[in-house]
DNA sequence: TGACGCCGTTAACAAAAGATAATTTAGCCG
DNA sequence: CGGCTAAATTATCTTTTGTTAACGGCGTCA
């Protein structure tokens, strides 16, 4: 146990030069969460300002479009971190839900509470400096990818860089990623292996 | 004149609580600069960690794909930041082109140099998380409509959210940033045209 | 004014994706 | 092991997009 809390306190020391024995009050604000599969972590029309570090599995952010499809906007998994950007960012019930695909292990913080802590600890600002800009980055990333590249192309890219994930979770969900449909996603796989063998 | 660090201390205000008067060592290290139309704000390759804040204009990222053909990731008006997400998030050369498609009155400082202002005034950082979650939740509307919509749908919502953009910028950069063809955009406004009027 | 270039539109055809439904596969649970 | 259910594949047809090229409008500039 503890891993998290590890894996954060040297992201912290290597970020801000934060010694573990000094993080005492970030973390002592922390809970360990435990998720089943298929279980919800953040619902539909929650208020809750919950901002986790993912220890272990995969969790899903998607919402139901009008016509009762889900459309899935991002996979998080172990190292990531997840947020309920519509109540964090906007201040709006989550039009999201983020749900496990797999047994799940977070260290939760409400970021409420983070903020408080860093009012009187400004040095973990770079804490939430880091995990805003990786979300950021990751955004951009797939924004980028849906600009410059066909779904074929960015099923590719999906399976050279992230093959296991693409391995750990259902292609339905893989597809709706890629902004297409199962049935899409199915044919491109087909195309694949008939033709170029190349995975870029 | 003055107009932008008008704004950026009202903005500075009412998220700090942070006086006008005692936002000077912040914008003394602000600089204003005029882009004319179609001037590079920042190239491709570049490593500058430039911010800035858009007074005037609009400025359009943009990235060479491989076969030559540009792809606008997004355009970016009056009120919003900009930066070079390259160079700041990931520190690298930067892959996109900032390029004025108006002419554009900015207000820059380095990111670098923001960074130092902040360890010694630690007050003005809810400036910095500002710009990153304007800047993510963008991202995050953005990567929303190409899960959840078609072009058509984008482009409706566009056309509804930002008329004055739309038509304040050639087609084809706004079918790029929709990840579609400027000949598709023609057919969807066609389409659009002949069957139903309605804007939403 | 006339030539040039860029942009938006249109056309024609090929390729890909959506929708729907049927079929096969695979995992899960008793 | 058998049976149930969900997921993935396949098939068919429709719609949309990509590609390429041609055409017209419109502004710039010599």
């Amino acid at each position: 146990m503890g891993t998290s809390i590890d894996t954060l306190q040297e992201l912290l020391f290597d970020l801000a030069g934060v010694l573990p024995a000094d993080t005492a009050p970030l973390f002592a604000m922390t809970t360990p969460v435990s998720l089943e599969t298929n279980e919800a972590y953040i619902r539909e029309g929650e208020n809750s300002r919950r901002l986790a570090f993912i220890e272990k599995g995969v969790v899903r952010a998607y919402t139901i479009k009008e016509n009762g499809d889900e459309a899935t906007l991002f996979l998080r998994w172990e190292g990531q971190f997840i947020a309920s950007h519509d109540t964090i960012i906007n201040r709006q019930p989550s039009r999201f839900i983020y749900r496990a695909l797999e047994p799940v292990k977070l260290l939760q913080i409400d970021y409420d509470v983070l903020e408080e802590i860093l009012k009187t600890h400004p040095e973990y600002e770079p804490i939430r400096n880091f995990f805003l800009m990786k979300m950021l980055a990751e955004s951009l990333k797939m924004l980028e990818s849906f600009v410059t590249q066909s779904p074929e192309e960015r099923y590719r890219e999906l399976l050279s860089e992230r093959f296991d994930l693409v391995n750990r979770v259902p292609d339905k969900y893989i597809a709706s990623m890629l902004g297409i449909t199962p049935v899409s996603l199915s044919r491109i796989r087909k195309r694949m292996h008939t033709k170029g063998k190349t995975v870029t």
